[in-house]
DNA sequence: ACTTTGTGAGAAACCGTTTTCTCATGTTAT
DNA sequence: ATAACATGAGAAAACGGTTTCTCACAAAGT
């Protein structure tokens, strides 16, 4: 069975083929009896557009790409499922891709995506992106959006949570609590996020007047392993902290599994709060206090940046931070143990 | 800036676009000088082949589809990654949807697809997808692999994991462990997924001999609400179980939550096996009992599957079931409390 | 009645590739 | 020396749409 193209549905209805792709268009002057034949034929003869001829016409796809490092990721996965919910709803299409953070992966898809004439792209840069590339692919007509993590040296539109403020919330509720001893496991500080966190930690114990002691700042690597790691480290010190911020959902999990190996009261020994919400965190004992990025909004809020992006071409460039929400729970209680 | 086109190259590297394109596609019968012309051009020009072009022409695309319900889950999204990242080694392109398991939207993505001219895809079908739909798709020369899903009234290859072994090892383990009041939280069985895991729950209880009360087995929806509502109703019992076997991951959580809410010790009152590992599984106190599916090997295989398929068009169907792995944890030991 | 304007629709050109046709040149066999 | 045959490469057709050109015809203005 041969796909049906629209010559021959132009045959079946006796029409022209421009005809045909007027009624496809819904281009207004088109006589009612004529567009009425047109559509059964098309109707029976269970026809569907070629997309790649449509697409080589027209120079440009009506969709878009969606690069993030991992699809398999609480924070990132849930964003790609958000974006696209909102795409299906707002009928265009999306492209999702997932990186592994590495650089020729993701110029993979930059070539792909842009040999395919898309409209514009959501990305989340992989580390050490070079600025050039993604100006270079801008230049060509193709509307960038940034996500989650910025990139010195590219002008583009941003969306991310706003991580300065989620930190320091989160160092200041450990503050507020009573705690003074306050360590944090910071991520990498090659990718925004990572400085912003930290930076975060260090306003609220600044504002605080807390002495901030150089060891009690260990450095993870976004990934489990660091940060189990850093556990060992920050609490074989002579003066260990009485409380950890760990600046997200992977590295918590390393310090989850540390602490239980090391058996160290949560939080007699050690409060700890968490950059992201992780799915099981108010079943663990203790339940686990954290900071919540909204997923969904970070998800739509993208798209709607880039689809505004692209009617609107020349506006001036947008920096969207979307607040995240502190999630109290007994992992930063203050129990009496002195 | 204007894209290069196969014309410009041509003209540059004075030879006609005809050569040109022998070059892109790697025909043996071209001059080694006139090659080394066209590649110097092309690398000057940074010249990428327009895919639409290309598709349009060739009539297939090199690219396959990957549908499932959702990325945002455990089990799916770590499907997904593991497909892309054998996508992006074997230099394959794949495009990643999700459904929601809505019937609609599945619909919008296949015909997408087929616009598009795709060469095959893998499915999760939507429950209550129409076996004739794909049948249709499958009529028009797409290659279609079923995944996690087996769809009555279709034929087509299959790759999943052995939920029928796998529940039974996990009911086999508690019963094993000295349970005999054995419960089970069903997943909704118009899936074949959720039938298969409770075939593997009753294969379990009569090899031993035990007896199923009717009322052990309680029908969730694989979502949570339904699993709280589940352990609620099966405690609540005038002969309520010691132990019960969960058909996956979000039900879990459920039956996690309930678990803690009614204030109910694991595993002294109620021991439980969890089809599915979670994140946090062994970080829980008690550690949680889980049958693992290999959501890596899942992925791959689903796509060789595939990929042969578009090799060797006319071989005969096959059924591939990926085993589970049983992780023994605290929360299904017997402990001593009769 | 005659020009002007507007409208609907077919014919043809076009998008950027791949593939088939065609032909010139060089090589081998007779 | 000539016929048969490879070989390499340009010209042209094809893929399935969209868009521009063109024209017939009807309605409106003078």
């Amino acid at each position: 069975m041969k796909k049906a193209t629209i010559n021959d549905v132009a045959r079946e209805a006796d029409v022209s083929k421009a005809t045909v792709s007027r009624v496809l268009n819904d281009v207004p002057n088109v006589d009612d009896e004529l567009r009425e034949r047109v559509l059964v034929a098309m109707d029976k003869l269970d026809y569907q557009p070629n997309r790649a001829a449509r697409t080589l016409r027209k120079n440009l796809q009506d969709v878009i790409g969606f690069i993030v490092p991992s699809i398999d990721d609480t924070i990132f996965g849930a964003v790609v499922q958000s974006a696209n919910d909102f795409a299906y709803k707002n009928q265009i299409g999306i492209l999702s891709y997932s990186t592994a953070d590495n650089l020729d992966r993701q110029q993979m898809y930059f070539d792909s995506l842009i040999s395919e004439g898309l409209a514009g792209m959501v990305i989340v840069p992989a580390p050490d992106t070079d600025p050039k590339v993604l100006a270079n692919i801008q230049a060509q007509g193709v509307k960038i959006v940034l996500l989650d993590r910025k990139l010195t040296g590219f002008e583009a539109d941003y969306i991310g949570s706003d991580n300065l403020q989620g930190a320091y919330s989160a160092v200041n509720h450990l503050i507020n609590q009573g705690y003074t001893r306050i360590a944090t496991i910071a991520g990498s500080q090659h990718v925004s996020t990572g400085a912003e966190r930290l930076a975060g930690y260090r306003m609220a114990m600044a504002e605080a007047n807390l002495e901030v002691q150089p060891e009690w700042i260990a450095f993870g690597d976004f990934d489990r392993e660091t940060s189990y790691d850093a556990v060992d480290y920050l609490m074989k010190l002579s003066n260990p902290p009485t409380a950890v911020f760990v600046a997200n959902d992977e590295m918590t999990i390393g310090a989850l599994k540390a602490v239980k190996d090391l058996q160290i009261q949560v939080p007699e020994e050690l409060a700890l709060v968490a950059f992201d919400e992780l799915q099981l965190s108010n079943l663990l004992s203790p339940a686990l206090t954290t900071v919540e990025q909204s997923t969904q909004a970070l998800g739509e809020e993208a798209l709607r940046l880039l689809i505004d992006l692209m009617k609107n071409s020349n506006r001036a460039v947008r920096i969207v931070q979307i607040p995240t929400k502190l999630n109290v729970r007994e992992s930063s209680f203050m129990k009496q143990t002195t």
